[in-house]
Formats: C-alpha cells, sequence, structure tokens
DNA sequence: AGAAATAAGTCAACACAATTGACCTAATAA
DNA sequence: TTATTAGGTCAATTGTGTTGACTTATTTCT
C-alpha cells in the first residue's frame, strides 16, 4: 500500500530552463568580456544570431544591458557592443564576524554602493538580530536614496558568518558563535527584510567576491584560501562555488598538521587569531587592524617571526590545496590588513613544488586577491547577484523554481 | 584590427539540449530506484505525465528500458514499471597499471560482462600499445560473441591509469609511468579502437565505479579514498565526478604529512607500496595479492604493525577530506585485498571528530567499497556509460555535441 | 451490486523558444 | 564604382514540453 520509500531522482527541465540558462549565458559572457556585439555573442555561445538579438531585446527593455555607441572595425557593416548596466540589479550583503556586523549593497557589476557597520552586542542573536536588521534597514534606505527604483531591482540578501555550521560547537567562545549557529538567522532575516536569504560561512563569501570582481573572474577552477580571525578556504570548482553536503566544505582550518604525535589544527597556527596571541593584543579591540597593518609596514619583528612560522604554514596549505583540487590559481584574500597580506605573498616564495607545476601554465600558482576588511560582506552581496545571473546547473531545472 | 583577445564565453543551449538532459534524468532515475512507472517518473523528475510518456516511448524503441507486468497498488488503474535493460549499451574499460594491463566490458547496469588481462612488456609504451589494443579486440570479441549488435551498442572507451597526468616525473619509475604519461595514448587508442576514448586516474576509476554499482550510488557528494600501489581519491562533487583544471584532483597521496620539520608525503606511509616495503617482497610477483590477503586473514604480525602505522594516517587522510569536502560519506576502495581492508576499516576505530560528526547523520562517516583488484578496470568501463546516460550541466549545453 | 473515488496513462491542440534562410544595411578593399 | 564582408533583422519553421479533457482499470463506499 504506502510504499514509503521515496523515489530520488534529478530534475527535468523545459523551455523556460534554456532560455534562464541562455539569458544567464549572455549576462555573464558581457561580464568577463566588457561589452560585445550580438554578433560577438552569438560566436562566443554558439548560439544563432537571432536567438541572440531576441534575448538582448528582452534584457535590453528590463534594463539590464545597453548598447555602446557603434565600433567600425574592419569591413561590413560596424558592431553595436552591448554592456551591463549596473544599476540593473542590487543586493544587500551581511557580514555577521564576532564582535561586529557590516552591511553593504551592490550593483550588477559589484560596484559598492553604500556600506554600514555596527558593533554587536555581546548578549548573544536575539537582541544582535534587532541590530542586525536595523543595519540592513539603513544600507537598504540609503541605496534608495542614490538610486531611484533600487527596490524593485533588489535580488535579495546574502550573509556571512564564520563557520562551520550544523556542528557541535568546540572549545572556548567568547563571542557567542555557537549561539549565533543555532539562532534562525535566516528566518528572521527573511521576515523582517521580506527578501530571499542564503548563507555562506566567510571563505565562501570571499571566493563570491573574487569570483565578482576579483583575482578569480572568468575562472572556472579557483581556490580562495581566506585568512581571516580563522583560515578557510573558499572553493570554485567547475565553474561554480562548491559548499559540499552541508555547506562546510573547504574548512581547511580544521586539517591536521601531522597524522601522528600531536596533531595541531592549521587554524591554531596560521591565522589573525595566532598573530593577535602572538602580538598579545586583544582581537576585540577596533584599532588591531590598523596596529597589524603598521608594524607590517615597519617590518617589526614581532610580526617577522609569526611571519616565518605562518608561512611555512601556508605553503603547506597551498601544496595541499593544489594536490587535492587542482585549481588554475590559489587566492590568497580575506581580512588580514594589506601590507600583512603582501609580506605574506613575498615570503611564500619560493613555493612547494607540487602538481601545479606545469608548462602550460599562464596563471601564477599562488597570488593576491582582495586585502579589505569588506571583502566578506562584498562577497555576501555578491551571492544573490551570482544566484540570480549566473549560469549554473541548478538554475535549468525545474525545481529550481 | 584583429581583436587578437580571445571571447571567453559559457555555451547556450537549445531544444536538443533539453531533451537530452530529460532522457538522462529517466535513465538515472530507474537506476537509482530500480523500476518506475511513467506516473513515478514524473512525480519524481517534475515533469509532465506526457512529457514522460514520450521519452519512455522513445527510450523503449531505442531497447534502452522495458515494461514489466503491471503491479496493482490501490485504488486506481495499476501501474507499468520500467527498468533499465542491461544489453541497452555496452562500454569497454581499460586499466593500465605498473606491470600489467585489464580490459573490461560492461553493460548499462554496471554487469560485468567478460573481461581479460595481460602482462605489460617492460619496454615501454610503444610496444606495450600493441599488447593493449590486443587486449581491447580481445574483449570486444568475446562480448560480440556472448551478445548480439554489442558493437552497434557500444558507447566507448574508459582508460584509467596512475596519475598525477602533464606533470615532470619525480623520482624513481622502474615501471616506465612516466614514459606511458607522454606517449599519445589517447590518439592511439581512438584510431586504433574507432571507439571515443577518455582517460581517468584510477582513483577517479574507482569513484566512478562506486558511483554506478557501489557505495557511492544514488550520493552527489562522496569522496573514495583508493588504496592502492599508491593513495589517491576520486571526488563525487555535486552529483558528478570532479576532476580539478587538469584532470588531477584528489592527488591526496602528495599530501604532506607535516608543515615544518621533514614532511612526508603520505602516500610514502599509507599505500601498499609501504606495505610491500614493510614486509619486504617484490611487488611485480603477480602472486602479492593472494598473500597479502592471506597474511591479513591469519593477523600476520608484520601486517598489524602495517595497520597500526597506516590507520593513523588513514584517520588523518579521512579527517582531512572530510573538512576540506564535506562530503555525505568517505569510501575506502580499490586494489586492497580485501582482507587487509576489512582489518584496515576494522582499526579505523575511533574516527577523529569532525565536521562531519551531525545529528542528521544517516550515512556512515567511513565505509568500505569494492575491494576487487578489477575495480579500478570496471571504473574505466563506466566513464564511457556514465558519460552517455548521467545527467550533467556539460551534457545540456551546446558545446557538448 | 452498483456507484463513487482514485490513479495511470493517452490524445490532440497549444505554447514557447531556438533555428533557418533569405534579406537588408553599412562598412572596407579592389 | 563595384565586390566583398560583417552585423543584424524578418518571417516562417521546427522541436519539445505543456495543457486539459478523456479513457481505463482498480479499490472503497453505500
Amino acid at each position: 500500500m504506502n510504499d514509503a520509500r521515496p523515489i530520488r531522482a534529478k530534475s527535468g527541465t523545459n523551455h523556460e530552463g534554456t532560455s534562464a540558462h541562455n539569458r544567464r549565458v549572455m549576462v555573464d559572457a558581457l561580464r568577463m568580456n566588457g561589452a560585445l556585439s550580438r554578433a560577438d555573442l552569438a560566436r562566443a555561445t554558439k548560439l544563432t544570431k537571432q536567438t541572440v538579438s531576441n534575448i538582448i531585446d528582452e534584457l535590453e527593455q528590463e534594463g539590464l544591458v545597453t548598447a555602446q555607441e557603434a565600433v567600425r572595425k574592419g569591413r561590413g557593416q560596424p558592431s553595436t557592443p552591448y554592456r551591463l548596466v549596473p544599476e540593473g540589479a542590487f543586493a544587500i550583503g551581511l557580514q555577521i564576524d564576532r564582535h561586529l556586523t557590516r552591511a553593504i549593497a551592490v550593483d550588477l557589476v559589484g560596484n559598492v554602493l553604500t556600506r554600514a557597520e555596527a558593533n554587536l552586542p555581546p548578549d548573544g542573536p536575539s537582541h544582535g538580530a534587532t541590530v542586525i536588521l536595523e543595519l540592513i534597514e539603513k544600507v537598504r534606505r540609503d541605496l534608495a536614496g542614490l538610486v531611484a527604483q533600487s527596490e524593485r531591482r533588489l535580488v535579495g540578501l546574502g550573509a556571512a558568518m564564520p563557520g562551520p555550521f550544523g556542528v557541535e560547537a568546540t572549545g572556548d567562545d567568547p563571542w557567542m558563535m555557537a549561539a549565533w549557529q543555532k539562532f534562525p538567522l535566516l528566518e528572521t532575516l527573511a521576515t523582517g527584510t521580506g527578501l530571499g536569504v542564503r548563507l555562506q560561512n566567510d571563505a565562501a563569501a570571499c571566493a563570491t567576491a573574487e569570483r565578482m570582481v576579483g583575482a578569480a573572474q572568468g575562472l572556472d577552477h579557483a581556490v580562495c584560501l581566506y585568512l581571516g580571525y580563522g583560515i578557510g578556504a573558499g572553493l570554485i570548482l567547475g565553474g561554480e562555488l562548491y559548499s559540499g553536503a552541508n555547506g562546510n566544505a573547504g574548512e581547511i582550518g580544521m586539517a591536521l598538521l601531522s597524522a601522528s604525535g600531536s596533531p595541531t589544527p592549521l587554524e591554531h597556527r596560521a591565522s589573525l587569531a595566532s598573530l593577535y596571541q602572538h602580538l598579545a593584543i586583544d582581537p576585540a579591540d577596533p584599532g588591531v587592524y590598523v596596529m597589524v597593518n603598521e608594524l607590517a609596514l615597519k617590518d617589526d619583528v614581532r610580526i617577522q617571526s609569526w611571519i616565518e612560522e605562518a608561512v611555512m604554514d601556508l605553503r603547506w596549505s597551498v601544496h595541499l590545496i593544489e594536490s587535492l583540487f587542482d585549481p588554475q590559481t590559489v587566492i590568497l584574500c580575506g581580512g588580514a590588513p594589506e601590507a600583512l597580506a603582501r609580506r605574506l605573498i613575498e615570503a611564500m616564495h619560493p613555493l612547494p613544488s607540487s602538481i601545479a607545476d606545469r608548462r602550460d601554465r599562464t596563471i601564477p600558482r599562488f597570488q593576491l586577491g582582495m586585502t579589505d576588511p569588506w571583502a566578506v560582506a562584498l562577497g555576501a552581496a555578491a551571492e544573490p547577484i551570482s544566484r540570480a545571473f549566473d549560469p549554473s546547473f541548478a538554475a535549468i531545472l525545474k525545481d529550481s523554481l
């Protein structure tokens, strides 16, 4: 009678899926190449001129693309390049960090339009949620003041916070991140803002940012090594952000540094937390960023000694990432002060030899990405944009609607 | 004038892409669920009854599915379940190992129809290629003798060999694997057989096998830890095999076991190579498999001491894999003799705590997959089947045709 | 028994989106 | 001036999933 066992199957697709994909492919092509004519797009996407023409007409009507002046290039009718209209869409990003929260508004091409931050009250999520919702409201109002129709073109809210998610807390937790994990954040944000909300960990958010406006643009295989209070990896695999079965992929900070003996998590050694400890400064102090940056600029010996240690672990991490993910490049990004990040990059050479040593290599094995305390918030904001406009398998299928 | 810089864009799709995807979804659903009625398929794939009906009619005509007897279940018209026809498609798999080569023929559902192996001449690829082509010919003839029309239904040839690919050789290489890497294997096989050919490393092949007929069936996020002469990981990420930018993803054997001091590659400690060394036996001896299996069965002390050491490294590996990939499960598979594999699995407990410790867990964190010296060859054969019939993003796009 | 309800599956008309091939336009090269 | 080339449009066509009414076969209710 009742067949209990549910049927597992992938979703099918139909015309709308096809159409949605092709529209996304256009937007993606324009994002990566700046401005392209209809004929260019047809060649690049392998669609017919006519199809491209129809889609571009639609996108133009919707205000997502616009024609530039015709350009003559050689023989034949001049081409009319189209480019993305930044004001075509907006998204809001939210970063929840240990002692503060940041909100940011970006447009279709990743320009930051407005931003705001606030301290998180130390008494946990239920009070903190109010602060957050107010912060989002503020950014939303500012955005509305800056551009007309912003509300109509708001595609969603992206949130980022330290992971891992859905796992029992371990050890000390002065900033109540564990409490935040249990708090029904997404529901609160969704009902409080009326927007669609998704959650990423901070490394994933950084990778999303690097993919939209940073060093991972146009790359289908890249790993962002995020050095923040902890350390994590944001994974761009096969052209999409990879989150794993539970949204926890890339938690390299938990990787143990030796199989036998007394293994230490990478996080305990290579992270800003370890730097703060090494320098004996209070991570909650709002001045740490500037302080560390200046120490790095003047090559302070204590920073140098930390860098020497950390670089060994980072070399190991890069080698590990290359061995396991075989990416086109590894990008150092995240909340580390810029001067520190530069010192680290310099100190990384020479990289240990790995399968990434290839003759056909055109991109550096390891490079510096964004070093901006707002990178995570930016990535959080980039997520809804990416969800709405980037080509992806999921977007074609019926169950995505 | 000449705009040098090429335009980068993803491919668009059209009706044929839609259709191709939906057909694959049907086959996939039948593979995972055994037998389903048209109505079941419609519900599971979110397509309409009519669409499913049309596709099933086609598939039936093509001999890929067949109706079973109608079953009455509760009220309403009895349903007619359809199942895959094993003889609907065949593929040939080829394993090139250090001193021998294996060929195998499988059908649509992964049944092994015939197999053969041969020693690889020690004088390198150009002579070896002849041996291989003869071996494939033999398997192909045997297959043709076993089932009618097999040639018409042959979807391709999959090859598997130890990786990594495209990297300068390192260290000693008694079996000339480096020479094999340089040899134009794919071209030789393609012209020699007239079939489409793809290459995987052995860990990836194992994962492909586990996905078609093993422990990874129906899982979208699984990692196969392949313990063979070396050690590697086959990655099933987001429902597809992930190969990285250069086909080298999952090379966990190269992971270094400690950041500072004198780091050792995992491969030097946890691999059958290390076991052979520990036991002081010649890995080229064709009797090693049986020998090791018997030693494991009688709990030989030398085996036990190796296991104790190896298990520490394997625990570390599983923890690392869980931290970086966040899979639903980790599967131990590959060419290790079964008794040894069982001993290893037993000795793995307790696993180190990791982000994989979740309350909502239904599958074991770590489990035993296939322990069959033919697993790699089977996976190699599974690849063309998977390519031809599994749903995938690439299969929808125009540039896949 | 008979009627109602329920579920599987089919039929024929339809809608949607990409394709096709002819055609127009605007530029450069001969 | 004319031929050639490239961008782009027009209108008809094709392929594929959808829709809603209908048929068939079975169980459940009265």
